[in-house]
Formats: structure tokens, C-alpha cells, sequence
DNA sequence: TTAGATGTATTAATTCGACTCGTACACTTT
DNA sequence: AAAGTGTACGAGTCGAATTAATACATCTAA
């Protein structure tokens, strides 16, 4: 059994929760194709150690990626990524919610709104955090 | 001089921090026509007192207004509702940035993000926090 | 110039939530 | 059973956010 190179790695001094980390990089994994709908994900002990942290801090990252949607639980088996989880639109459907709220309560019309974005679009230019690795 | 009728009012019970329901009050404000650019708010004495609150807490409401270029500072006169300030496209400027930065780390293309946006529109009816208030 | 108005820098107290961990538990597979 | 899965519960820590008291700098208006 070929042990899986290490999924997730932590950045101590990036300031980011760990359990956020780990939520952050299992949704890279997902979006990257590396992991697939109906994989498993490794399980919270595994990683745990791997990471030098509580199972609990884990736990919470696997309650946040199944309250998205992302992962499903399956009682004695782990966490198995769920065939919507691959849509990264599911995941940013919390904060979508947040600013439609927002733009409505300013009086915002659904246009400008949208114009907004696009902007944003054009202008933001963000360093990819991601440190791909060739899956097997 | 007809005192205008208090234009901020507290909602102890909500949990939003005071210098925060006077921003997003003045906001309304604005974008209801209640108050138009060039207009002054009232100073920070006035509200301090009307509200029960420490000066410095309005203060911090203003400072934040003025950062958002809601209104410009007038020194010894007051803060004054801007020209800009009466786009509420801005308002949502931070948010947005945040909502296409997190799009785009996950991997998700412009054209989704916007669907996304849209079928938040419409999803999402809102009750509509405006006391308003006759104004005169 | 001076009295009275404006907003604010500084500092401090306090609240409050986020984060992490230890432990014990319920459940499923094998 | 034995060994694996995730988790409820409780406690501890830490830091940012919020509010306040006070004194201050600036500008207007007379």
C-alpha cells in the first residue's frame, strides 16, 4: 500500500488557523483534480499526527468542508469527498449570500452589482498559494 | 431652527457595535435620499449625547465613513456627505474584493462567479431593517 | 483675539469570540 | 472483540474589537 505523500502541510508562521489550512488545502486538492469526488479523504487521526495537532483541530476543519457540502461523513468509514463538493461554487455560496445582502440593503441594483464584480475581476491579481504536486 | 428629528437610533439588543449601526444608519441614510452630498451630519456631540455614548465612539463611526470616502472632513465645520459617497458601489467595494479573491483561488471562472452572484439575487429576499422616517 | 464649535490622538479597561487541546464517547468495520 | 472512524464536552489561552475618559489641536464666528 503506497503511502499517499503527505496531503496537507502547515505554515506555522503564515497566521492562518491550522484548521483552516487544512480546509483551505483540501478544497485546493478538489479543485486541482488531485482528489475526486467519492475519494476518501485521510482520516482525522492520520493527519493529526502527520501534523503534530489535536484530532480535534482536524475534526473541526472536516465539520467545516461537510457543513459546505464538500465532503460527506461516513459513520466508521471518514470523510468522502461528495460529488457536489467538486463545484468550487458551492463553497463561496456563504459569502455570495453576505454581499447580495449588503448590496440590497444599500439599495445596490442587481447591475451594479454585477459591474462590481466584474471590476474586482479585472483588478485583483492574487499569488497562488498553490504548491502543486504531481499526484503519483 | 427645527431640530431635525434624531437621525440614529440604538438597538442595544442586537449585538452590532454602536459605532457600527451609525455607520450602516448614515449609509441608509444616504442611499434613501435622506440626506444628500454636500449635506453635513450631525456632529459627534450631538449624536454622543443623543445616544448616551462617548464621543470617541462616534468618532470611530465617522473616521470609518470618511475612510470608505462616504463624507470628507471639514475641519471645524463637521463631516459632509461627499459627491462619491452617494455611490453605494463603493460600500461593497472591500467585500466584493474579498468575494473574487477567495472565486479565484478556488479555481472558479468569472462567468460562474456572476451566475453565482445572480442566483443569490434572486434567491435572497431580505427584510428591510429602514425605520424611515419623514424627513421634516 | 477669544469663545465656542468641530473632530481626534492617546491610553486603558473590558468584553468576547476564535482557536486549540485533552479526554471520553458512540459508532462501524473487520 | 479489536481497531478503526469522527465527535461531544469542557477548559484554557490569546488577541482583536469595542467602548470609554481625558486632553488636545484646529477652525469658525463674533
Amino acid at each position: 500500500m503506497g503511502r499517499t505523500p503527505q496531503m496537507f502541510s502547515l505554515n506555522p508562521s503564515s497566521g492562518v488557523p491550522i484548521y483552516r489550512q487544512i480546509v483551505q488545502q483540501a478544497r485546493f486538492a478538489i479543485a486541482s483534480g488531485r482528489v475526486e469526488p467519492g475519494d476518501r479523504l485521510p482520516s482525522v487521526r492520520t493527519i493529526a499526527t502527520q501534523l503534530g495537532v489535536n484530532p480535534m483541530t482536524v475534526s473541526k476543519a472536516y465539520s467545516t468542508l461537510e457543513q459546505a457540502g464538500v465532503v460527506v461523513r461516513h459513520p466508521g468509514i471518514g470523510m468522502v469527498v461528495s460529488q457536489a463538493g467538486a463545484d468550487p461554487g458551492a463553497a463561496i455560496e456563504a459569502d455570495a449570500k453576505a454581499l447580495v445582502a449588503t448590496a440590497k440593503q444599500l439599495g445596490l441594483s442587481r447591475k451594479a452589482l454585477v459591474e462590481r464584480i466584474n471590476k474586482q475581476w479585472d483588478e485583483e491579481w492574487i499569488d497562488q498559494p498553490i504548491p502543486l504536486r504531481r499526484s503519483r
